[in-house]
DNA sequence: TCAGAAGTTCGACGATCGTCAAACCAACGC
DNA sequence: GCGTTGGTTTGACGATCGTCGAACTTCTGA
């Protein structure tokens, strides 16, 4: 478990790589997940896929500058970055979470 | 020059696609440029890729719902959808259209 | 009538993406 | 120590994507 943890800083953050890392179904749940119930362990969000994907996905919603994530043994807990998105991208996370639509 | 010109319906309109069709640096350029200047014919945005290429951006576009496309001769005048956009997801256009940064 | 202009469509290409199983690593509990 | 648990990494796979040139269609203007 080496990871970096890499995230990039606020004024770092890119428009493109943020829409990319949300316009994705699976990275969309877990984004509305982190948003309704706070910070959360990586595995305790219900997505059916497999471990690895999971994995996968956490890791670009991070690269992306979109979540933070903070490591506390063998868990990590990942939260939304809200006020950095809001700094940077004022409305954008909102307009993203308030689309009930797609909660199928 | 078939071009059905298919458009989603506002309530038709899918967060995950719109989301995917906007986070690609020359359909960025795009909406950035028609939000500028307004309806423009598809040829006149300048973008540093082949014809083919332009036109399968725009279809993209279309498709997702964010553009609205209108036939005139041999052109198409090109407009953003920003009141369906407005009215599915609220805020979401302005806080793209916000971001200053990526102009280069 | 016919040449040209504006866009589209059709392969084709390399690159990226989402997915998985399998192997791996690091921490915890016994 | 040792097995377990939570998560990452590593290929590998098929699918999709962005790109292009070339052929095509449709309209316009001389």
């Amino acid at each position: 478990m080496t990871a970096d943890l890499h995230e990039p800083a606020v004024e770092d953050l890119d428009l493109t790589t943020v829409l990319q890392a949300l316009g994705d179904p699976v990275r969309l749940t877990i984004v509305r997940c982190l948003a309704d119930e706070g910070e959360r362990a990586c595995g305790t969000v219900e997505l059916g896929v497999s471990k690895a994907t999971r994995s996968h996905h956490f890791k670009v919603l991070r690269e992306a500058g979109v979540t933070h994530t903070r490591a506390e043994g063998t868990h990590r807990h990942v939260s939304l970055r809200r006020d950095d998105l809001e700094r940077r991208f004022p409305g954008l996370l909102e307009a993203v979470l308030q689309d009930q639509h797609a909660a199928v």
